[in-house]
DNA sequence: TTGTAGGCGTTATCAG
DNA sequence: CTGATAACGCCTACAA
């Protein structure tokens, strides 16, 4: 069926031998003979079989991706700079979507061990995998980014988090409000935590309470954010700014405001952590923690990458990048719009990278 | 390094061909001797190497998709319907990235060959690839997606273009408007082309002229869409309304009109190509010709299976799936809300399939 | 009920 | 300068 080196070298008149020298450069063959070779190969459309390759040489030049959702444009600005790097370096990318769940999580960490991939990229669940623990113990090269899987000491690329979180609603607070509210993501997933913990830190820092009722899990999708923001606008005493902690919830939160005619920011200032190409075209304009996703990607590849090659040494390796505070007008705040002055989200900013041992969590 | 078979068969104290049949259940093994494999299993924690067994059977179990724009929700939805479908069937995928370059989609038809995947998803680019010509002529499954390969008599689900354009441009006309302007997409795309059709049946269906200022190339992004408007804006005689054909374009649209103060509708009525869930927050609340996005992935796929398996016949086969045109009040018209009374798009509707033979574009 | 051996398409080693 | 051959890990006739 399927034409193989046999058959080129067949059409040619030669070995198999010569012909795998002639289209992998690595001997010497007259030129003649080259000649009637790539002539064989292109009368017949011959195209190597990777399977073949993989077998013998144990590298399938293909790297594992998995995110948690794909209709995020978070993860999907951040694939683009994982692609970029893997391809420029010659790998293929296998993306899988996870949809935030373990039982599909650890199905396809398997399926990408049974193919052979040659190092994994991921976002984790939050759910702690053995099978991650034990790549990770057998030196395999695993980078995990967004999140830290629980358990695992890997190599990982993040944000900070925290000090993102803080800052945001710090500036809420600089704002006037007192009884601000937040609408965190999905339980157990570390990024949820450590937002959460951001404003909590924040509202120390000024003095202020934390009511248990301010503080909602929606579950990190748009009709979280939709239900949550309906439920403070139900509360007795409302908030009068909020915080939400991943884009689509903060979708969700515009959302339910608007079916409900709460003006923004008048009535209610809302900032969002993650921004958005399509930010600018909401209106009122987003307030949010930038990541650098791209960076992201680009990061965790390059590290991956060094991994595969052996470098880096034998410790757990972990980057944080920092994230930046956009202030537009749903805050209330409405400063000038630097967003609309820089081409990209982040210019070129120096970045920030913090290299650190990693320590249990 | 890897632990194989033979390493399982040792350690169980059988051969190598038991092992096999116990883990593919292909003939019966002896309860004691099946119990001392899968313990050797368990204990190595063995995986099975797919790279050989593809080798072997000719078959990866694997489906290429190629998608022209991973950022366009519009792809992503149909990237789910896709992989729900090829999951449920064991077969994995593998999704690239084209960025409508023509030079990446070549370079990913012949990555994918070599990695031997059974079958191809694409939505092609607009140049033609002889690859996919030989393909189709091999009678390789490929199916095409969203739009037709330049030349290639294959296997497609598409959505009738021509008539959502024209329901959609209609509309506007009957709102009273007369100068409408069509901002599309890039050049040589069928989508473009087919969308910009309709617009001009509409302009024709009510007697009025195709003013070519009103005719604006955006090119597919959202940048285009920004500046496609901005120059509608400067036109001596401006329009009043505006049919954007695809999603990052009207939200270019959109942010130009906020930047330039121009109220919609009341001082521009919009309509747009492709629904997204985040049209609901917009305000004003976009109308839009749907597409049953997440149905034509699966339908795609269940074609794809169907040439995997050898059904469905020799002659190329299409499928065009309906839009609906969604009306908010982004048009001036502002019925009542319908999208709010569904919980998805498209809620059940009976699907309206036809399937005709493929004739030359 | 279990085992032996050959071959899938490549490449590396060794030989000429 | 070129070729024969073994081996990668698996499956499957064929054999016992």
């Amino acid at each position: 069926m399927r034409t193989t080196i046999v058959d080129v070298a067949r059409d040619a008149g030669v070995s198999s031998t010569t012909v795998s020298h002639v289209l992998n450069g690595t001997r010497h063959v007259a030129e003649p003979t080259r000649q009637r070779v790539l002539a064989a190969v292109e009368r017949l459309h011959y195209e190597v079989n990777s399977l073949a390759q993989s077998l013998k040489s144990d590298r399938s030049q293909t790297i594992g991706l998995l995110i948690t959702d794909i209709s995020n444009p978070f993860f999907t600005a951040l694939v683009r700079g994982i692609e970029d790097v893997a391809n420029d370096a010659g790998y293929s990318v296998m993306l899988c979507n996870t949809d935030e769940n373990p039982d599909k999580e650890l199905t396809y960490l398997r399926m990408l061990r049974r193919k052979s991939v040659d190092a994994i990229l991921m976002a984790p669940t939050g759910v702690r995998q053995p099978v991650v623990d034990q790549l990770v113990g057998l030196g395999f090269p695993l980078v995990c980014f967004d999140r830290l899987p629980p358990g695992a000491a890997c190599d990982s690329v993040l944000v900070d988090n925290v000090s993102g979180a803080q800052g945001a609603v710090s500036h809420i607070i600089r704002h006037g409000h007192r009884r601000v509210a937040v609408v965190t993501g999905l339980l157990g997933v570390g990024t949820t935590d450590e937002r959460l913990e951001g404003y909590i830190r924040a509202m120390a820092e000024h003095g202020l309470p934390v009511d248990p009722e301010l503080v909602r899990r929606g579950n990190s999708c748009l009709a979280g954010g939709y239900r949550e923001m309906q439920a403070l606008l139900d509360l007795p005493d409302p908030p009068t700014a909020v915080f939400s902690t991943n884009n689509l919830m903060t979708l969700g939160v515009l959302g339910a405001l608007q079916a409900r005619s709460v003006h923004v920011p008048d009535a209610m200032a809302v900032v969002g952590f993650d921004d958005f190409e399509w930010a600018a075209v909401l209106r009122p304009r987003l307030t949010v923690v930038a990541q650098p996703t791209y960076e992201i990607g680009e990061t965790a590849a390059r590290m991956l990458l060094d991994r595969i090659e052996g470098r880096g040494g034998s410790e757990p390796r972990r980057i944080v990048l920092p994230t930046r505070l956009t202030v537009r007008e749903s805050c209330g705040a409405a400063g000038p719009d630097h967003s609309a002055e820089r081409e990209d989200v982040f210019g070129r900013p120096p970045m920030h990278v913090a290299d650190v041992p990693l320590s249990a969590r």
